[in-house]
RNA sequence: GGGCCGGUGCCCGAGUGGCCAAAGGGAUCUGGCUGUAAACCAGACGGCUUAGCCUACGGGGGUUCAAAUCCCUCCCGGCCCA
C-alpha cells in the first residue's frame, strides 16, 4: 500500500506546504515530528489521530519523533487567567512522560530493531530551558515581524476580544514552536511537522524559520479536525464532561469501548479511516453496512474493538465487549459468578458488612455511598426520575433493599443512568 | 503611576436595595422514543433534617429592618494615557 494513496483515501490530509511531501513519505526515510501536551499523565482521544499518523508513517519506513511540550508546560501562562496551560513542575513533567512514553510504545516502535525508522521521544524543555534570551531573540525573533504574527488566525480572535487580552507569553508561543522545528531539523534531520488543522499557523512559522536560518526546505502537513455530527469536537467522555483518556486507570477500557461503540452513524466513516488500520475494502464494506443496516452498528463495533485492542490489548477489548453485551442485552441476575465479576471488573466497588445490608438499605443512601450521586438531594432526584437500578432492576425511594437482593449471596450491582456502575461486595 | 469600564451559578449572560437560589441560552444529568445512535420530546440542574433553613453573585469591612444591587478597601481583568 502506497502511503500517498492510503492517506488520500482516509482523508488524512487537510493542508500541506508542499504536496510532494506525500511522495517522499511514500518512499520512506523521512523524519517527521508531532508535538504532544505532557501536562497530564496520559494522552487522550484528541491525540489519537496524531498517534495513528505517526504509526502510519513508521509503518511506511519513516522515522517518527514524538515531541513532548515540556518547555511550554514549564513556562505556563503567567497571567493565571488561562486554565488551558496550567503550571507544571519539572518533577511532575518527568512523571507524566513515563506514562506517555508507555502509551506511545503501543503505537510506535522504539526498539533498536526498527533500525533507521526507530521512533524517538524528545522533550523540548531540553532546549527551551537552556537557550538564552538574547540568542533566541537574535536567531529566531529577527526572522519574523510582529505584523505577520498578529495576522495569524490563531491569535486574531484573541486580539479582537475586548474582555480578555493576549499575554506576551502566549503570543510568543508560535516562536517557541518554530524554534522546536529548527532544533529538530538541525539536530535530527527532521523535515516534516504534522498536526491538526489548528496547528497550521504554527507549523508554517517553523518551516519558514528553518528555511531562513539554515536554507533547508522542510514541510508541514495538517489533518482535518474530527467533528461529531452535531459539530462538537469529538473526544468528550460519555460520562461527565471529561476527556477520554488512554490510561486505563483514568478511563476504563469498558468506558473507552462504550464511547466508541456509541459513535453516531455520521461519524463512523471518518473514525474508521482515522483510527483504524483496516484495509480499504473492509472500510468500504463497513460504510455500506452503516448505510443499509445501521441498527447492527457493525462499523462502531469494528472501531471500538480495533482501537481498544491497540490501546489496551486484545484481552481488555474482549472483556469490554463482553461486559457491554451482558449489561445491555442479558439478564445480569442469570450470570454465573465468574462472568458477573468479569463484567463489572472495571467498575469501582466497595465492601459492606452483611449485617448492615441485612438490616435493609435506603436506596438514596446506597447511591451516595457508591458515589453514584453527589448528595442525598441528587440521589432523591435520580430515584424520582427512574434513573437508579440495582441488578438492572429499577428501584424507587421506597424500595426496600435487603440481603435477598444479593446475587450469589454477596453482590449488588448498583447502576445510575445508562452506564454508570458500582459493585457492592457483601463481606 | 493616572483615567475609564468590568469581575454573577460548569460556561456565556440578564439583574442595579426587598417580588433573587438569582431571567435566558449553552453544557451536563435522568427519563421517553430508538439501534447501548443521532435528531426530537419531557423533566432536573447549590446543599440540607426540603411548605422551612443554610451557603452563594471576586476577597474583606461597612450602611440598612433588608445588599448581587449602596459606600470603603484590597485583589484580578480590559481599554486609553504616562
Amino acid at each position: 500500500m502506497i502511503l500517498r494513496e492510503d492517506w488520500q483515501f482516509r482523508g488524512l490530509v487537510h493542508q500541506t506546504t508542499d504536496e510532494a511531501i506525500l511522495d517522499r513519505l511514500s518512499a520512506g526515510g523521512v523524519t517527521a515530528y508531532i508535538g504532544f501536551d505532557p501536562t497530564a499523565p496520559s494522552l487522550h482521544l484528541g491525540s489519537l489521530l496524531q498517534l495513528c499518523n505517526l504509526r502510519r508513517l513508521q509503518l511506511a519506513g519513516n522515522r517518527p519523533i514524538a515531541l513532548a511540550g515540556g518547555g511550554t508546560g514549564l513556562i505556563g501562562d503567567p497571567s493565571f487567567k488561562a486554565v488551558e496551560r496550567p503550571l507544571i513542575t519539572e518533577e511532575l513533567l518527568e512523571e507524566n512522560l513515563v506514562g506517555i512514553r508507555e502509551q506511545l510504545g503501543r503505537f510506535l516502535d522504539f526498539s533498536p530493531a526498527a533500525g533507521p525508522s526507530k521512533a524517538l521521544l524528545l522533550n523540548n524543555a531540553q532546549w527551551l530551558t537552556t537557550v538564552t534570551l538574547t540568542d533566541f531573540l537574535r536567531d529566531v525573533g529577527k526572522h519574523f515581524t510582529v505584523n505577520q504574527m498578529i495576522a495569524k488566525e490563531s491569535v486574531k480572535s484573541r486580539l479582537d476580544r475586548d474582555d480578555v487580552g493576549l499575554s506576551f507569553t502566549e503570543f510568543s508561543y508560535m516562536l517557541l514552536q518554530a524554534y522546536d522545528f529548527l532544533r529538530l531539523n538541525v539536530d535530527h534531520g527532521c523535515t516534516l511537522q504534522l498536526g491538526g488543522s489548528d496547528q497550521w499557523g504554527n507549523i508554517t512559522m517553523g518551516t519558514e524559520l528553518v528555511r531562513k536560518e539554515t536554507g533547508n526546505t522542510v514541510a508541514g502537513l495538517t489533518s482535518p479536525l474530527l467533528l461529531r455530527a452535531d459539530g462538537q469536537k469529538f473526544g468528550k467522555s460519555e460520562v461527565g464532561n471529561d476527556k477520554v483518556w488512554l490510561d486505563a486507570s483514568m478511563t476504563s477500557p469498558f468506558e473507552f469501548h462504550q464511547f466508541l461503540l456509541n459513535a453516531d452513524d455520521a461519524t463512523t466513516p471518518a473514525l474508521l479511516r482515522f483510527f483504524t488500520f483496516l484495509d480499504h475494502q473492509t472500510i468500504l464494506d463497513l460504510d455500506e453496512a452503516t448505510r443499509t443496516r445501521p441498527q447492527e452498528r457493525q462499523a462502531q463495533r469494528a472501531i471500538a474493538n480495533a482501537v481498544v485492542t491497540l490501546v489496551h490489548g486484545e484481552t481488555a477489548a474482549r472483556h469490554a465487549e463482553r461486559a457491554g453485551e451482558a449489561l445491555f442485552a442479558e439478564s445480569i441476575a442469570e450470570l454465573d459468578e465468574a462472568t458477573l465479576l468479569q463484567v463489572v471488573a472495571d467498575a469501582p466497588s466497595s465492601t459492606w458488612s452483611r449485617a448492615e445490608v441485612a438490616a435493609g438499605v435506603d436506596p438514596a443512601e446506597l447511591l451516595v455511598r457508591c458515589e453514584l450521586a453527589g448528595s442525598k438531594g441528587e440521589a432523591g432526584r435520580f430515584l424520582e426520575q427512574g434513573g437508579a437500578y440495582v441488578n438492572n432492576v429499577r428501584v424507587h425511594a421506597e424500595t426496600a433493599i435487603d440481603i435477598s437482593w444479593a446475587l450469589h449471596g454477596r453482590y449488588l450491582v448498583v447502576r445510575r443512568g445508562r452506564r454508570l456502575l458500582h459493585l457492592v461486595v457483601i463481606a
